[in-house]
DNA sequence: CCCAGGGTTAAACTTTTGTTAACAATTAAA
DNA sequence: TTTAATTGTTAACAAAAGTTTAACCCTGGG
């Protein structure tokens, strides 16, 4: 993961599949963009520096291939991760899209759940490696040990707690959208209610001390010192 | 095992072998990073200084014996060991391997398994002896004699419970997930139940005494003090 | 004053562990 | 080799801890 949780470009002719795709995307966190050709791509990655290419073989107007290999000899796009869309059983085009520099397919139709989960494990195998210890003012998260330490005394959190304190603490500052929470903690099967992570939360600030958990009403919440 | 399991470094083209590979290495204890080709390979063997590199021999970009005669031309990758995973009856790779300085090699299809116990065993032959006697505030362990001391009277304990204590306070405070504990004291043939692991926690609890071994729910068990 | 989004709680519910005792396997002893 | 003793594993159930829900409260912005 990433920044703010990472930027897609997704490049379909078919504005339904742009819509699904975009909306399952924004929802796992990631910041999405879109693009209805090869041509349209090229411009829109070279305007957002996306990490990833959501593209789609068949298209007009330049098909994902050609513009994947066209991605390939720009430099700047030597670490973007490309995706391509195929349709089903066209096993001919995915040996040809991993040839060309793809990091992975999948084929149509599109299930929007495991396109989320194909995608985090793409930003997974590229995330550089967590720190084990991550240490603040006065608070200390070991996740080798599993313990969270303030001010010298080691508090005890639930895995869940735990986890989600971890999440936020990884990028202090960041506003981690809720969605984006669920999506990291709990993953993308496990469906949950509302006020699930409110609770998860109140309980780490009652345990740990406040301040450390701010709320950014709307939109989600954040670590903060 | 060693300190966080050690640095796995994979590298193969398909993704899902990758993550397969990936998933079981993790279960194992150790921590991973994927790489898709030779080039690549290298660019992340120089980033985290991995402990082993597990690399395909058939890649696109630059293939897998190539990659390791560049890996051992770079003095940082001196000691750093390597696996290969070849076609299956591909003799002929297997023996260049060696020669050129590999540490093992696994036959395509891949057991998870047998590469987790292969993986294990490369680990302990290289690992740094270990302390003979570990010892705490009012207990020692003794490797040699397989016998605990806690306040001045001497515990048996039996083979299993002997091992499991050893293991987790060999890392006083890091957690080992069940599976981890599963790995390093059953070895990866062996499958048991789910309660085994806790009998044993109990027992060993029953004879030395209270608050050695910490439970972390949903997570694993650590040693303290 | 109403509404939306969060915060709080406690209770319901799930999951994970702990505990036991019986049984299987192994090892040591006779 | 047979027997006895010890160790290891399983299964069933109890207990505990963790998680989620649902209902209600609070707050600030329109």
């Amino acid at each position: 993961m990433d920044q703010s949780g990472g930027k897609i470009l997704i490049v379909d002719d078919e504005p339904d599949i742009l819509e699904i795709i975009s909306y399952n995307l924004k929802n796992a966190g990631y910041l999405t963009f879109q693009a209805r050709d090869g041509v349209e791509a090229i411009q829109k990655a070279q305007q957002f520096k996306p990490d990833l290419v959501v593209l789609d073989i068949m298209m007009p107007n330049k098909n994902g291939l050609e513009t994947c290999n066209e991605l390939r000899t720009l430099p700047e796009f030597k670490d973007t991760m490309i995706l391509f869309l195929t349709a089903l059983g066209d096993e001919k085009s995915e040996i040809e899209g991993l040839n060309i520099g793809a990091d992975d397919y999948i084929a149509k139709p599109i299930k929007p759940r495991l396109l989320v989960s194909r995608i985090n494990a793409l930003f997974r195998r590229t995330a550089k490696p967590e720190e084990v210890v991550l240490q603040f003012e006065g608070l200390t998260i070991d996740r080798e040990k599993y313990s969270v330490t303030s001010h010298g005394n080691e508090i005890f959190l639930a895995k869940k707690e735990f986890e989600l304190l971890q999440l936020l603490a990884s990028k202090p500052g960041r506003v981690f959208l809720r969605n984006e929470i669920l999506n990291q903690v709990w993953g993308t099967e496990v469906i949950v209610g509302d006020r699930t992570i409110d609770v998860h939360v109140r309980k780490i600030r009652q345990k740990v001390g406040m301040d450390l958990i701010t709320t950014v009403k709307g939109v989600g919440y954040k670590f903060d010192i």
